[in-house]
DNA sequence: TATTGTTATACTCTATAACTATA
DNA sequence: TATAGTTATAGAGTATAACAATA
């Protein structure tokens, strides 16, 4: 941490995982904001339109599950993205108590439009690494979340 | 991301970092939850009291910059901190617009009867990777994360 | 004028519990 | 009973803007 606040003492949280992934995770998005904020779009909701765009017809909980997002909380955020148009739902003759969720052309268009700025950004992201640490930790990272989903 | 929902696509998420991150963090806090959430604490709050333990006297602002939380968020924790008589202000002659903080007594005992599980916790927190990728992992981090301050 | 800290406010993300409708 | 989704609500965390006191 030598390149912190000078003169603070933060040598007992090197080694805490916890305090830096917080602190990773909050320049990573403060950039994020400062260069895609007038995007339209939030890392969470763009997530989604992703995921969606990959995977089409996807049920809403396993959705949730894959991102690690809480089904009450996916609720929200679909009924937002179904509001301005980028996303429908159908409910499945199979299992009525199911969604399948889709982009609608609008939605597909706004994601077309926008993951070339969103992954460029994310690629240059981390200037403080060489090419060869940002894969070292993004693989490393892939090991560490490689998720199992809620635990009710 | 082999290991997460079976059936869902989520390569092209593979190379983001910022996704990563969300998702590690996630996991990792929610791991502290599950096993510390009955000690009172919270790894914001905790983490500051660690900083003055290791730095009595600093200066609220300073330490705002250095945990990289904003000042105006910082005044709020630092109350709620110092009504629980566990922080106690200072306000020096040389500069009356500043704060000192410390640990009052009862904020040190607080610290040294919860840091043992604390660190133990964070130590077993990524039972995902190896003794050395961790190793590896906190070091990416800490160069990713070498903090710089608030940007006004 | 600039800086330190405070207040007020809002927005995102997260979590739990109670509800419905289907199975 | 159990599951899929919804609603309501509460709590952190973070962001900005306006303000008072001090420098």
């Amino acid at each position: 941490m030598s390149g912190a606040a000078p003169g603070v003492d933060l040598s007992r949280f090197e080694s805490s995982l916890g305090f830096l992934l917080r602190l990773s995770q909050q320049k990573i998005f403060a950039r994020f904001f400062a260069t895609l904020g007038p995007l339209d779009l939030t890392p969470g909701a763009f997530t989604i339109l992703l995921a969606l765009r990959d995977n089409p017809g996807l049920r809403q909980g396993v959705l949730a599950n894959a991102l690690m997002i809480k089904r009450a909380n996916m609720a929200k955020i679909v009924r937002a993205l179904v509001d301005r148009g980028l996303v429908s739902r159908h409910v499945p003759e199979d299992d009525r108590r199911a969604i399948e969720l889709n982009l609608t052309p609008e939605g597909a268009a706004f994601v077309a439009a926008r993951e070339g700025a969103f992954f460029a950004h994310d690629d240059e992201s981390s200037p403080e690494l060489t090419d060869n640490e940002r894969e070292t930790l993004l693989g490393l990272l892939r090991k560490l979340a490689g998720t199992q989903g809620e635990t009710p």
